[in-house]
RNA sequence: GGCGCCAUAGCCAAGUGGUAAGGCAAGGGUCUGCAAAACCCUGACUCCCCGGUUCAAAUCCGGGUGGCGCCU
């Protein structure tokens, strides 16, 4: 049994392809967006709703408290007993979503050396990038781990305190715990193939609907339940910046103008990681039948 | 009609005699526990046009064109 993955740029049709190739395969969907996995956050995520579900089982949604940190590894620890669980059922899992970072630690088996997070090791490699500058803190990690600092710029300073926080950790080099890209099971992925300036103007329109289904009520009702406006699912695209904009007074047309930028920006970063998914098949946007036929010869193949 | 100011990349903009900062946008890229995040790379053979001064002009002078402001 093979997986589907329906991925690709943001505003791009995504979730109703994966419900309508859900319905045809016998399958259900599995998110893989770091925003739908939130509670309460549901117009600036564009959260399917109960009819764009379409009575489809959808998975990974909905699974984490507002307020709280939720990251890859709680992600691939959640939806990969899900997945395997569709598989033994005989249900296709529906991989459907555009954070291509978790797609990929569902897809392969990526292990992430095992090493969890320490807050109290990252804060003190954090202090040493403001005291000694970003090249002193790589300078360091070259030291012990030359392999993988080659492979990062001192400025990335996210990317070599975590370097250097598995090494402090296990002892290990993070070079040496990387592991090979092996799918976990087969899958098929396609993705809509819009022209930019049309992806561009779709952006443009999902984000005037989200203003008008209310987005600044939602941000402000998360915020008047006390979620902090530095929460981790408030920096995404549409709260950090209606967040801002409520603060400083201004216009909704202007915090509409900077999400439109911010999405944009998003979607060009999603297409770039997009281009290296292994096999990925573009499909022709605009006929949604006609795609999920096309998706469906495929996976038959 | 007169006087003054301005004219530098798609936009904002520094540079006021010595061989074109920076920011944004755009495009390309990275991505193994914050990923809707973080980070990297690329741009004017040329500074509105014409002429002049000078070894040397985006920078000075004259004229033109365009825009803005003030005055009659």
């Amino acid at each position: 049994m093979k997986a589907l993955v329906v991925c690709g740029a943001t505003a791009t049709g995504k979730t109703a392809l994966a419900a309508e190739c859900a319905l045809r395969l016998g399958g259900e969907v599995v998110s893989a967006d770091s925003m739908l996995v939130y509670r309460g956050l549901d117009i600036g995520t564009a959260k399917p709703t109960a009819e764009e579900r379409r009575g489809v089982p959808h998975h990974m949604i909905d699974v984490a408290e507002p307020g709280s940190d939720f990251s890859v590894s709680d992600y691939e620890r959640m939806a990969l007993p899900v997945v395997n669980d569709l598989l033994s059922r005989g249900k296709v899992p529906v991989l459907c979503g555009g954070t291509g970072f978790y797609l990929n630690a569902l897809l392969y088996r990526s292990g992430f050396g095992g090493t969890p997070a320490d807050p109290s090791v990252r804060e003190k490699y954090m202090r040493i990038a403001d005291a000694e500058g970003r090249e002193a803190l790589h300078a360091r990690l070259s030291a012990v781990d030359p392999e993988s600092a080659a492979a990062l710029h001192p400025n990335d300073v996210k990317r070599v305190v975590r370097a250097l926080e598995i090494y402090e950790l296990t002892g290990r080099k993070k070079s040496d715990q990387r592991d090979l890209p092996i799918p976990r099971f087969p899958f098929l992925a396609v993705a809509f193939d819009y022209p930019r300036e049309e992806l561009y103007a779709r952006i443009g329109r999902r984000v005037d609907a989200m203003f008008r289904a209310g987005l600044v009520r939602e941000v402000q009702g998360l915020l008047a339940r006390g979620i902090p406006e530095n929460a981790q699912c408030m920096q995404g695209i549409g709260y950090k910046e209606v967040i801002e904009g409520l603060k400083n007074g201004v216009l909704q047309s202007t915090m509409s103008d900077i999400i439109k930028q911010n999405t944009r920006n998003y979607a060009k970063r999603q297409l770039t990681f997009f281009k290296r998914m292994q096999g990925l098949k573009l499909l022709a946007p605009g006929d949604l039948n006609a795609a999920a036929q096309e998706v469906c010869s495929l996976y038959d193949d």
